[in-house]
DNA sequence: TAGGCCCTGGACAACGTTGTCATGGCGGGA
DNA sequence: TCCCGCCATGACAACGTTGTCCAGGGCCTA
């Protein structure tokens, strides 16, 4: 800090300004501006010197500024729980595709699932005044975002929906998806069904477990406690869980898995296991064509659009009550929901 | 204001600055910041009615403002190809991790392969004054960076090389790997072994083939034309390629793919096919392990974290001079790489 | 008790841009 | 020829924050 004040001479790192434009230019600060802007009242000749000096000078305009006296930052936030996870990317793709085509661009942040980093990272990309907002909550309790959004900035939850707050919501139909998925296990003729999903503090999760247990019902099938595990995706409790429901005396002769990690590492599971056990999945994941895995598919780019459009469209325009979108999901049939119980 | 004056809630769209909150907390303006960015010299009692009149108002810094007075966005910006390709997915969550431990966000956009939307898209992060730059290059011209460079924005090259201008490199030995693959399939008795890969622009990609050839030669086998095909990697050309290499009366008897999208390309269409014909592909793929395939290993994450940690080094210091780092690959032997010339 | 020091707090300028408004020159119509 | 009005241009304030510097008060010491 000191040391700034004592050499105020790093001339390394610093830009030239508007006003160092001018000068070479020979005109006023605002007639650069104007040139910048492409805003009209300036003679061809004045712009030619004006860019000359532009170029020479390697001048590239400070948005900081320029949002500080607008107000609007042209960029949007996202923030999601991995962008290494293979939803997250065509979803955040997409999203990044419609901000595009309205000028703004991505900031992206990955919660890891933590409550406290989610709101760690949506209070930055507030406090670096974002126009707008889409979230996939990592936690239930969204109340600290009220005077944000109060304060303006749009804000859409995807995935799950928010907490305790009252706003925009994309969701998937996980309970409808799940249903369906787990009827079909029942129309191929199995009635001990395993259920692996992700902990219950997941809204996903737990609509997926309750779509399990109506297809259940509706099959007039008692479910087994341990026939459902909810925990962690790490592949190594879900290998566990998925070996506990495989042994035993009555073992599952089908498996629902909760999203894309749990069927990845139930298909692994699976082929080491003698038996023919059959699998559906929540999520659809590359290559599940050639493993013949039946899947509950979600588009996730889909998710990400439509997300993005409703941001933009509030951020446009009319201040419409928040709305709840459901999407629909998609049964895919390979091979593997099909296979008859062992 | 006079307004704000009568009305202590703060109105729709507008925030509170730190003036609103100075004054309903009957301090100067300068104490509120002091309390904001946690600077020494303010008694508890001050700090605690200006944090009162923070919570009450619901006020949030504007960092726009902030950067304009201190220079640092604490931001970095990451240019891809496609945020939605399996690979990039990894990287990108990499870097953001590396950004995160140095209190950065990430802004990234995918450039589509468009070198003009790669510069659109750099010169708009460096509009924002990003502390720093990742780029995957589409184009083999960045001189346009050269003033932005000069002025202070640190900038890495990830994957490719950056055209006509010296800067940080972090490669992966897509010439070391190619060789090491295509020798692998010669080992196990192929001589007629075809090389599908992308356009010849993209340097990875021409190391690639590059290697292939070296590969080749040294096995003293001639490489016919027809063997080879460059060009774009969507399945419907990497499929004709496939099909007409393994057709005619000297089919090849393995596959080379040059990435991964190409590989899953491959993989649909050999899984199809009556002969058994080896594949070796670079970069690894989602459950490759259960199909067997055979890969030249990549490691996404450790690409960009290495990145990531260049650009911070080079940020948080000395001025080095531009270093080319280049990592490793690894072949992982699943099946598909070892069968037989059939 | 006086002098000096430290500690808290505030006034003010500056960061680089854009919006507002004033100015001066020039052309056209009367 | 004169005046009006339009157009190009620039001076200036403002956006919200932080750095600098100064003021005033309390306390310690001589």
């Amino acid at each position: 800090m000191a040391e700034t004040a004592r050499h105020p001479e790093p001339r390394y790192g610093t830009r030239p300004t508007m006003k160092d434009v001018a000068a070479r230019a020979g005109v006023g600060l605002k007639t650069v501006s104007r040139v910048v802007n492409s805003e009209p009242g300036v003679t061809p000749d004045t712009e030619r010197r004006v860019q000359e000096a532009i170029d020479a000078l390697g001048f590239r305009r400070n948005d900081s500024a320029r949002v500080l006296r607008k107000g609007r930052t042209a960029s949007i936030g996202l923030v999601l729980e991995d962008l290494a996870d293979p939803f997250y990317g065509p979803l955040s793709r997409a999203v990044e595709e419609v901000a595009r085509a309205h000028g703004a661009l991505l900031i992206n942040g990955s919660s890891a699932e933590d409550p406290e980093r989610e709101r760690e990272l949506v209070l930055a990309l507030c406090a670096r005044r974002v126009d707008g907002l889409i979230v996939i909550p990592a936690g239930d309790d969204h109340r600290y975002l009220e005077p944000e959004i109060k304060a303006g900035v749009a804000t859409v939850f995807v995935d799950r929906p928010a907490g305790r707050i009252d706003a925009d919501m994309v969701l998937s139909d996980s309970f409808g998806g799940a249903r369906e998925g787990v009827a079909h296990l029942v129309e191929h003729g199995h009635r001990r069904i395993g259920f692996i999903g992700d902990r219950p503090r997941i809204h996903t999760a737990t609509e997926r477990l309750r779509g399990y247990h109506a297809a259940m019902t509706d099959a007039g099938i008692t479910v087994q406690d341990d026939w459902v595990s909810l925990g962690t995706t790490d592949p190594g409790r879900v290998k566990a869980a998925a070996e506990a429901m495989l042994s035993g005396p009555e073992p599952v002769t089908a498996l629902f898995a909760g999203n894309n990690r749990v069927t990845v590492t139930a298909v692994r599971v699976l082929a080491e296991c003698e038996r023919r056990v059959a699998l559906v999945g929540f999520d659809d994941i590359e290559l599940a064509d050639l493993l013949g895995i039946t899947v509950v598919s979600q588009d996730a780019a889909a998710v990400g659009r439509t997300a993005a459009e409703h941001l933009f469209r509030r951020l446009d325009g009319a201040g419409h009550a928040p709305a709840r979108v459901e999407l629909p999901t998609r049964l895919v049939a390979r091979g593997s929901g099909e296979l008859p119980p062992a």
